[in-house]
DNA sequence: AAAAAAT
């Protein structure tokens, strides 16, 4: 356990007393009222409510004409959106996420015999395989990159054949394993059930046919009707072809280690050890005391004023960042200081340069200071810096930012998640990098197998903190955190960071500097809010109507199922979508959310996976068919649309029984919406956003 | 309920 390095008799920060961390009704209440004078930075004026300053702008319609001459439909025929969706899209991206792509299907598309090949023997096949790849964009990962590979081949895992040799009769037996997903599920359903035995007799039919289980009726009500699910799947697509993944990808690449070291897997609690899921209160938590920096204190202020160096600072002008932000003026001094920091920006107020840029010449400046700037490229040099996000595609954004800008100093960055063969994160590590940039579980993993060594890491991030802490989120965080090097400095971002973080200040963390935009929050954003009480049965077809329309629309949905229901209804009105949720291989999820960035298609349905972080150009339509439980939940998805000063809408769906709650959700959220009563068919017009920043 | 490692 790493020692609470908090000077001896120190209190902690007054906003991470453990006490403010109570979550209190009354407490939030008491904010709600209290007067200007005594009200906490950054919160909205407690006049806030109703209040606009501007007159809204006359009224803009999207009629039925306008929609239809916009051509959204008819569309491309469904036979076509069939191949191109399978093919398509594969060889044309011109980002990162292509290498993954690539490897993914390199470790399934070649050699499935039983052996999984030797290491060695891949690498002469991968190269072999050069000559018929034509068609694809020219390679380009970190090998080329680097030029070289001559790392010690010594400590390379075990051979595959010895592997399995060991591996073999302990396959079965394994009693202290986590359980399997089948089991989970299956558990739920009868918890659910109340009367699972039924279900899981289909299920295992399902099974023994080698079909997707059986979902819970429960999900099927969600869904709305009850077609046989596996149907559908087997027209997607979407499911053998996940499940062949998950299980190809292990064979080839899993180094070998004996099971009996393995510590029990806590990362899916197994049943016993997991509490039910019971929806907490959405409660307000008290607000950061922090350090406002004003929009205007940053006038005239570049990069280089906050200390970056001229290489940084030339990668980001390449990024598009010619001048700070407010938040990335206020973070980037400290940051090169050495102090830890917690940072608030709403939603696409970048963030991510805010901590990228200055963890980048921090490695710099402390390589220069240690003399050792001579070793940046050592092999296998342990990781410096490390950067946890919730979700794999927030980790792979992250990387697509703080990538260049390390390479604009030599810095190696890897990107460590799950989802994709370890393969080739595994080799990166043994050559060296940097900062490791990645999710959790597979970070835990590696660490695991002793791939992954942060006790070097001297700089943490942690992107979306406050998610970082919620329940299931939190215990990985912290053992990885307890790897990093003791003492290290530890960056804590969010745009809804409040005290639900003190689990970690209090115990990684010395003196934060707390750090926020002043008056900048989510609702004084170009962000127009409405919501729509609508009958659930027309749920879908409303939803359709909304997405009808040219422009980027993201659709929100509380489970996965109902996010591929939607696509299907989606798709049988003409709307061409695409989903996004955890149901789907990484290589899926990837290239949907991809289709929506090149604006190959125009609407995506994602669950909450997509709820933070994740930045596309030009959304302009939040749909939340499902309305969040949580204010943070809300203040995220909206977040995908307006950003950098764009205007967008956001619209949630509700039935006439959530009226209430909605409302209460929306306060506490400190957002203003207007309440409207729609069925099917209605002409759905919107106010103009307010344009003005 | 979703997400986060896999088998």
């Amino acid at each position: 356990m790493p020692k609470n390095k908090k000077p001896a008799g120190g209190r902690p920060a007054k906003n991470f007393d453990p006490s403010y961390a109570k979550k209190s009704k009354s407490k939030q209440h008491k904010r709600a009222d209290a007067s200007g004078s005594s009200r906490k930075p950054g919160s909205r004026s407690p006049g806030h409510r109703g209040y606009r300053p501007e007159e809204a702008e006359p009224k803009q319609r999207w009629s039925r004409e306008e929609r239809e001459a916009a051509g959204r439909s008819p569309r491309r025929s469904s036979s076509s959106r069939r191949d191109d969706r399978d093919g398509g899209g594969r060889y044309d991206r011109d980002d990162r996420p292509r290498r993954d792509d690539r490897d993914q299907r390199g470790s399934r598309g070649y050699d499935r015999d039983d052996r999984a090949p030797r290491r060695d023997d891949r690498d002469r096949r991968d190269s072999g395989r050069k000559y018929d790849r034509d068609d694809r964009a020219p390679r380009r990962d970190d090998r080329d990159q680097r030029g070289s590979r001559g790392y010690d081949r010594d400590d390379r895992a075990p051979r595959r054949d010895d592997r399995d040799r060991r591996d073999s009769g302990r396959r079965y037996d394994r009693d202290d394993r986590a359980p399997r997903r089948d089991d989970r599920d299956r558990d739920r359903s009868q918890r659910v059930a109340g009367r699972g035995y039924d279900h899981d007799d289909a299920r295992k039919r399902d099974r023994d046919r080698g079909e997707r289980p059986r979902r819970d009726h429960d999900d099927r009500r969600v869904a709305g009707r009850g077609y046989d699910r596996t149907d559908r799947d087997d027209r997607r697509g979407y499911d053998r072809t996940d499940r062949d993944d998950r299980r190809g990808y292990d064979r080839n690449d899993r180094p070998g280690f004996r099971e009996s070291e393995r510590r029990p897997s806590t990362y899916f609690p197994a049943k016993d050890d997991r509490a039910p899921y019971t929806p907490e209160d959405d409660v307000v938590l008290e607000r950061l005391q922090a350090e406002a920096i004003t929009a205007d204190a940053v006038e005239g202020v570049t990069f280089a004023d906050l200390g970056l160096g001229g290489n940084i600072v030339r990668s980001l002008r390449d990024l598009g960042a010619e001048h700070p932000f407010p938040i990335q003026a206020a973070t980037i001094p400290v940051v090169l200081e050495g102090r830890d920091v917690l940072g608030r920006g709403r939603t696409g107020s970048g963030k991510t340069i805010a901590f990228g840029a200055p963890t980048v010449e921090r490695l710099m400046q402390m390589w220069a200071a240690k003399g050792k700037a001579g070793e940046k490229r050592k092999l296998g040099r342990a990781p410096r810096a490390l950067i946890l996000a919730p979700t794999r595609e927030l980790a792979l954004q992250i990387d697509r930012t703080v990538q260049p800008i390390a390479q604009s100093v030599g810095l190696f960055t890897t990107q460590v998640y799950g989802g994709v063969p370890q393969g080739r994160q595994v080799g990166a590590l043994q050559r060296g990098v940097d900062i490791v940039i990645g999710t959790p579980g597979r970070i835990e993993d590696l660490i695991e197998q002793r791939r992954l060594d942060l006790s070097e890491v001297e700089i943490t991030v942690l992107d979306e903190a406050d998610h970082m802490c919620d329940l299931g989120f939190l215990e990985p965080v912290q053992r990885i955190l307890r790897r990093t090097r003791e003492g290290g400095q530890k960056l804590l971002f969010s745009a809804t960071l409040d005290t639900g973080v003190a689990a970690l200040v209090d115990e990684f963390l010395v003196d934060p500097a707390v750090h926020e935009v002043a008056g900048e929050d989510q609702a004084s954003g170009t962000i127009e809010h409405r919501v729509l009480v609508i009958r659930n049965d027309q749920k879908r077809d409303i939803v359709a109507q909304l997405a009808a329309r040219p422009g980027k629309t993201l659709v929100f949905s509380r489970t996965r199922a109902f996010a591929e229901d939607l696509v299907e209804h989606l798709e049988d009105r003409g709307v061409f979508a695409v989903a996004l949720h955890g149901d789907l291989n990484q290589a899926r999820r990837t290239r949907n959310l991809q289709q929506l960035t090149s604006g190959k298609v125009d609407v995506l349905v994602a669950t909450d996976v997509a709820a933070r972080g994740i930045h596309v150009d030009d959304i302009d339509l939040v749909i939340q068919a499902d309305a969040p439980d949580e204010y943070k939940t809300y203040l995220h998805r909206s977040g995908r649309t307006g950003r950098a000063g764009k205007r967008g809408v956001v619209v949630t769906l509700i039935p006439r029984g959530r009226h209430r709650r909605m409302t209460e959700l929306l306060e506490r959220a400190e957002i203003e919406a207007e309440f409207d009563e729609f069925a099917r068919g209605d002409e759905f017009t919107i106010a103009a956003a307010d344009a003005s920043e």
